[in-house]
Order: structure tokens, then sequence, then C-alpha cells
DNA sequence: CGCTGTCTTGAAAGGACTCAACGCCGGTGG
DNA sequence: CCACCGGCGTTGAGTCCTTTCAAGACAGCG
């Protein structure tokens, strides 16, 4: 199988031989976490950056008394915390979901990179850049839309993003995903997510049985969500020279 | 007075002589914009970024059905659309709160700077890094804390960020912020803006009269909003080599 | 002086939360 | 093979934070 951050970061342009080397070569360490291990402690230094090559993980703040905010949901490919190269200590801390096969790319290949390979430079920083684009739209859905809407929405956004990967099966994905958890993303409390998940069945949008996720009517639910999939810029385009 | 550029980027460690010359080179177009004036509109794919020499802006996302959720406030100094060098089109708009004086760096430019200064592109990079971390808080404070605790850390907030840039007098800065646009940034309706700054006040935390606000009592302001500055990363540090 | 944008206030309605309890299911151990 | 257990999903009822609607006060500006 290709490596998969060489996949992802082609969908923003073609990579020469000796990038695609490159990314080999800083991709090989790999560990294994189970799930609900910690991959980043909050507020650490890392010295090297997780990417996600299988499984699930998120990313989480605490605030001071104790309360969690999950900030975003990692699918393999995602370079959860590649911000850690620049940005210490680290603000928010990822998680494994499910069992996660991660590559551990040190931040000294990284600065390097900046030192020769503008190119991947500029692909890297963009990636980092659609994460935030990605924190904006999830700020709009929290501050402006009502629960079910942001439910909603979140489940055409991990539908794309996982089509992306070619982890969509039809109409369906998997979604390990539990009703707490997407409280703690949305702002919402566990039971206000089982009632909504219940509205959203209910009305044949969508069917949830275990981990599956079965998106009966796609239309509809990106009607309710509001949903616009530009702002995940799949397949944004970097210049080269 | 100095570049606010330059100055912006020496917090995270001292510039070479060259790397100074590039940056004043770069900043020396500048525009004005009036109050409400639109500087980049949302959905665009300029080429250039703007960056806020005086004034106050915002940035702000539309959702579909014509709600608004301001995802950030910009204050001299701040590149406000730094990620519309490699994210385009861009999924938000800056507009100015007050009069803007405004520089305009070609996106050529940045791409040169990508291409010839390793260290300069790193704490750019950071820039949008530190961005993505305010979001991220943002996010916390919206899915997690009341609406008193919201708007109380967002004023902590905006202490720290104009006090490193020289804008604090003593315990007062100017907020030339409406309660319609705090209510836009936070997810809550203007009535409740204006209720909670009513409590603040009476709680002897705050004085707000016209576009002045002072702090009287900045720990309990602090403490109420569980707010720690260090998503900010003023003075960060980035290696050199 | 009148206009417009902003701030303020009151009352009623509603979305979401908390608390508490129960059912379900897969895993573990005897 | 079955009982126990913990994690997760589901329900009901009461409460509360926040919104909506409507209207009036205020202030800066031309």
């Amino acid at each position: 199988m290709a490596n998969p951050l060489i996949r992802k970061l082609e969908q923003h342009g073609p990579l020469s031989e000796e990038e695609r080397h490159v990314l080999e070569q800083i991709t090989f360490r790999t560990v294994i976490y189970q799930p609900r291990e910690e991959i980043v402690p909050e507020g650490s230094s890392p010295t090297h950056s997780s990417l996600i090559l299988s499984g699930f993980a998120i990313r989480h703040n605490h605030s001071p008394d104790g309360k969690r905010q999950i900030t975003a949901f990692h699918v393999p490919g995602d370079f959860a915390d590649l911000h850690s190269f620049l940005l210490k200590p680290l603000d928010d801390g990822v998680a494994a979901l499910t069992t996660c096969k991660v590559a551990n790319v040190p931040h000294s290949d990284l600065k390097e990179i900046t030192k020769n390979y503008p190119y991947l430079t500029r692909v890297l920083w963009l990636s980092t850049l659609i994460d935030g684009a990605v924190h904006r739209v999830w700020m709009t859905t929290l501050g402006r839309m009502e629960a079910r809407e942001r439910l909603a929405h979140f489940l055409c956004e991990l539908r794309d993003r996982l089509q992306s990967v070619g982890l969509m099966r039809d109409d369906s994905y998997d979604m390990p995903i539990t009703q707490e958890q997407l409280g703690d993303a949305f702002g919402m409390s566990t039971v206000h997510v089982n009632r909504v998940l219940q509205e959203l069945r209910a009305d044949d949008l969508i069917t949830s049985s275990g981990k599956t996720l079965i998106i009966n009517d796609l239309e509809g639910l990106q009607r309710q969500a509001q949903y616009t999939p530009d702002y995940l810029h799949i397949n944004q385009k970097v210049e080269r020279d």
C-alpha cells in the first residue's frame, strides 16, 4: 500500500521522486497505540509529530475545571499534531479512539524539509491551514447552529474525509465514536446527543447500528446541516514554482 | 516606528539584517480601509495577504442561511489572512472594525521567502499555528463554557494581546467592538451579551464606557474565565538552526 | 435637529442540561 | 457455560440558561 503521507500530500499536486523519497524516509518509525491510550499528552513538548497510519484518534483540550473539548477527529492519513513542530508546549493532546498505527516524524526532519524542500514545506504548511479551516467551521457550528445541525454537519464532514482516503463503503462508514465523545466535540450533553441522533434516525436520514453509520438520505442530511465541503479543501492545489 | 511585522516576528527570536530587510520590502504597499469596509471578501482568492498596521479588524464566516460567526478579532501587528497564501478560495472574510491601515503582502513574495528564508518561513508558519491554537481555545469556550465565562475569557485574551503590542494603558484598553459583534463571535444573542456585560460590571470586574474597557479586577476576571494565556504563545521561540 | 446605529429592558418560549435509573452487550473469570 | 461487570446507549422529569420579540432610551453625526 502506498505511504499514506505521500498519498495525502499528492492530492495537492504531484511530488518529485526525490520528495517522495524524503517522505518515505521520515515515516518509517511506527508505533501501535491501544484504544483510549494517550498518543501525545496535552501540554507536552514532543520532539516528533504523529501521523495516523490506521485507526481513529482525537485531539482535545481540557479547561482548568476539567471539562473537555474535542477539537478534532483524526482518520488515517491525518497528521494529528503537525503543529507541535513549532508550537510548544502543545495546547492540545492526542488520544487513540481505536487501535492506532502511528508514524513518528522527528521534528529535526521537518526542519530539514523547511531548509531544502520549499514545495514540501508549503504543502505541509497547507495541511495545518486546512486544520485551521476546519476549526473555523466547527466554531461556526458551535456558535451559530443548533445541536441537530451540528451533528448532521459532522456526519457529512466525516463522510467526505473518509471518502477521500478510501474508507467509505457505498453509503456507510465506520464511526468508532461514542455519544459522550460527540458531546465533548459539539458542546452537548451525552443525553442530548442521544436524543438528537434518535431524531436523525427517526427522520430516516441515517441508520446507526453499533459503530457503523449508514447515510440513508445524503442530500437531506446535507441540507439540514447547511453543509458545503469546500472548507475541507480536498485537492487544493499548491503552486510549485 | 518599527515595522510591525518585524516587531511581531522578533518576539519568536532575533532576525538577521537581511531578513529584516526582506520583511521591510514586502510590507511597503499600504491601503486604508474605512470602518465596516470589507478588506478581504469571504470566498475570494486574493493574491496578497493583509497585515494590519493600525486599527481593529475581524474575520468571519457566514453559514448558508446567513448567520454570521466571527472567527477572530485582529489588532495591529496581526496578519489577518496569512493563510490565504496557500488556502484558496478563502473560507472566511476580513472586515475593518475601525479605520485600518493595512499592508498588502504579495503571495509571490511569500513564496520566495519559503524558497530562500527557511527560518522566516518557520516563523510565519508558526504565526498561522498560533491562530489555530486560538481557534481551539475559542472552540473550548464555545462548547464547554457558559456565556459569562466566554466573554470574561475574551476580555482577558484581548488584554494580553493588546499588551504585547503596546496598546494597553494601565488597566484599560480600547475595544471598538459592538455587543452584536461580541454575540456573533461567542455564540450569543445581542441581548444576552448586554446582560452578561452588565453582570460583569455589577460584580465590579470591569467598567465599560463607550469603546473603552477598564479591568477593575484582573484576577477575578481571569478566575471566572478560567483563563491561562499560554495558548497565545507570546514569545514562543523558533529554533534557527 | 433628526437620523441611524447601539444599548437597554421586560416578558414569554424553548432548547439543552442535570439527575437518576435502567437496559443492553461484550468481555472476564470461575 | 454462566454469572458478574463495566462501558455505552436510552428514558423521563424538572430546571435553567439563553433566545426571541418588541419597544424604548441613548448617543454620535451630518
